[in-house]
DNA sequence: CTGTAAGCGGAGCAATATACTCCGTTTCAT
DNA sequence: ATGAAACGGAGTATATTGCTCCGCTTACAG
């Protein structure tokens, strides 16, 4: 044991490696919310315009795949929530920002994978994601921006459902224009106004 | 050619199997509901407890049993929204109640349905759907309940959304209350006050 | 009560879709 | 230049689903 043998997870990938995992996550993620469910392996090998070879080598088994899809979905989100509560001057202004911003990173994936993935994968990150929430409420709370009544139950099912993919057929950025608009509408009515 | 051949479709159905065209019905609703997506013909049998030979029996190819289901749901809410046209005091009232009846009433699998179904199937019970929605948008904007900038399209694509199942393992008394408390919200933001 | 046609159940086969492996070829990094 | 890493995708195994067929049961008219 004298120098620790380098898990290889360690070793850091070959760049046309990295590339092709990230193209499979996007393809990944795309599909899934094009369809509203899980996609097939290979249509999301052929999206990302690689072979399936390569899929399995990225992700061998049934879940991984759709784990790094939610992980690589939650951190951003997570990430956005975190930048929301630094950047905006009112607690109703970082949870508006903050939602409008889960639509458009995807979140509505999470959702998806969720009802597909066992709910003790990744509790580490749904502890991160429920703490940026939590942290949202009460600064929108202290700022009056919502009333007590407003859990953050009620809050996580609202991105659920404004995240969620119409899957009507409708081209991504009509999709996106949609959930905008009736988000904002959402909270237009929720108690009390949001900054 | 002496008295009129009445054609297999005129002859009433058996009482047993009323119930059981009935008892499929209903399961696919509901499977529908629960998965969000089409469910295994084995599975709607199963469901309605009923063999797969009277699943075909009843509906013989692919789409059938998927026509009937929209038929029997767009059927049950164009109703209620005469209802809802003929009983309430206001447009706002009328067109708050529909919405929240659509809720109730499984609409969602329509959504679900449409995705799958050729559109040019049932145009004429679209239509009807479709004038109900307009009278209802109409006497609303009349009374003064929302603003012209609240369309048909809105009121429509807010259906779909407050309708469409989260399919995240909630027990259905409990989806439906989350969406009726999100709809009424939703509502409320609406530009101009629903009665 | 009885006869019979309408209806039922579900085993089982065919078709399809999906998961996953394997290995010769290509690409990257040094 | 060369070895290690990664790639592609044909091909096989497996699961899922769609659908048929026919012997049995049930409704209901007479």
């Amino acid at each position: 044991m004298q120098h620790a043998t380098p898990s290889p997870a360690e070793r850091p990938l070959r760049a046309d490696a990295r590339r092709n995992r990230r193209r499979l996550l996007d393809a990944a993620i795309a599909l899934i919310l094009e369809l509203g469910g899980e996609p097939s392996r290979d249509a999301v090998a052929e999206r990302a315009g690689v072979g399936i070879g390569t899929l399995y080598r990225h992700f061998p088994d049934r879940h991984s795949l759709l784990r790094a899809v939610a992980l690589d979905v939650i951190d951003r989100t997570v990430e956005r929530g975190e930048a929301a509560l630094a950047e905006s001057t009112s607690g109703g202004e970082a949870l508006r920002r903050y939602l409008h911003d889960a639509v458009d990173s995807g979140l509505g994936v999470v959702n998806v994978v969720h009802a597909l993935l066992d709910r003790t994968d990744w509790p580490d990150r749904r502890a991160a994601a429920q703490h940026v929430l939590d942290r949202l409420i009460d600064r929108a709370r202290r700022d009056g921006a919502i009333d007590h009544d407003v859990t953050a139950t009620d809050i996580a099912l609202a991105a659920i459902r404004f995240c969620r993919p119409l899957a009507i057929g409708l081209d991504p950025a009509e999709e996106r224009a949609i959930a905008h608009r009736q988000l904002a509408a959402y909270l237009d009515g929720l108690p009390v106004r949001l900054g």
